[in-house]
DNA sequence: CCGCTTGTCATAGCGATGCTAGATATGCGA
DNA sequence: TCGCATATCTAGCATCGCTATGACAAGCGG
């Protein structure tokens, strides 16, 4: 029996070393690098082997993602518990995540640009992907005031990622990027109850 | 000197041709479907006419993302235009950005996911980019009160653009996407000051 | 220690991709 | 009608994700 348990470590561990090598291949040279032979390569072993821990390329980038994931999640926490008072935690919250995605950009477009495989409103959703969405609903409950907290902290998640992904595309001005953001944390943190009063806006 | 302009005029309708078929494609089985060969196929040409009119492939999928660009601008504006305050034209507009990218989601991925080699905020940005920008500047400039009206813009964009992603690809639960809009709609029409005060939030 | 079974691995190949070089056909001016 | 320039196609390259097949090594019973 020990021998079979020696066999499973080895597995896993090469496993771990397919998932690792993806990911730095990617950050290094970007997605389009990561080829299955060269992959195969970099591990030492030859392409067959790739698809007997993982049932194709895409399931690779869904394990690199999960990966990713389960940092964002750690980063978010550590900044949202380092701040002193809601609004500040909400602030750091969010400068982490816009931090994430920038210095691990390949990894952010694994988790939230390809990979479409991963079940993320469903039952079996992975346990990382609902402790990063978490981190928001914490994060954002002190303002919720009577909106669905939920569906706030999805506006904010949803709000972030855009302007990540449209600054880091080139689509939004870099320059303006810090302003951005702290503009979106007043719009969150302003108080509930809708917009201007319709009088002010001259409807008829 | 007659013939020369019937071929340059047969030239600028292949090449209209090639686009209309490509997105066409790629709005019917998506843009993995369309490759060099089915595309040349479709247009009754060979493969080596595509490049001659395109650099390669991605040139082709940038031309539809242009095209894209002036439709939405068109559909913007018409939203926009209809209504009869400015919140009822930034909700309009706003509902009107995230209808087109329901009911193009190929053509979408276009503009904003795929052909990242179009110039956004430079000096040569083509006039359907600016266009588009634009009609969000324009909606959004009435509650801009003392902030810069483009980097709400930018905001406004970003945002609607990361929850209409977030939606299409599964990761934001579907059925929240209208309390989504109203809920961003009524945060971006909230005067602007900042968050609530800062005793309200506890810090110290 | 030997012979067999088991399972792990690599070689080689398939169909398809984006793109291009060379050959061929077309249609113009004279 | 001829010669040439242009336009177009055929055929091919390197590479992609993925897999069928067979060689090889490890581990078992004796």
């Amino acid at each position: 029996m020990s021998t079979q348990e020696r066999r499973e470590r080895e597995r896993a561990r090469r496993r771990r070393l397919i998932v690792t090598v993806a990911r730095e291949l990617a950050e290094t040279e970007g997605w389009e690098a990561v080829t299955t032979r060269r992959l195969a390569e970099r591990i030492e072993y030859s392409q067959p082997v790739l698809y007997s821990h993982f049932a194709g390329k895409d399931a690779i980038v869904a394990a690199v993602a999960l990966e990713g994931f389960a940092e964002l999640t750690a980063e978010l926490g550590k900044a949202r518990l380092r701040a002193e008072d809601p609004r500040e935690a909400l602030s750091a919250l969010i400068h982490a995540y816009a931090d994430f995605a920038r210095l691990n950009p390949s990894l952010y477009d694994a988790m939230l640009t390809l990979a479409v495989d991963l079940p993320f409103g469903r039952p079996d959703t992975p346990a990382p992907l609902q402790a990063a969405f978490a981190e928001f609903r914490e994060a954002i409950a002190a303002f919720a005031d009577d909106r669905d907290t939920g569906v706030l902290a999805e506006i904010a998640w949803g709000s972030v990622h855009g302007l990540v992904t449209l600054t880091r595309s080139g689509r939004l001005p870099a320059a303006h990027h810090e302003r951005r953001l702290a503009m979106l944390i007043d719009q969150l943190t302003a108080p509930a109850g809708g917009g201007r009063p319709a009088s002010a806006a001259g409807g008829g």
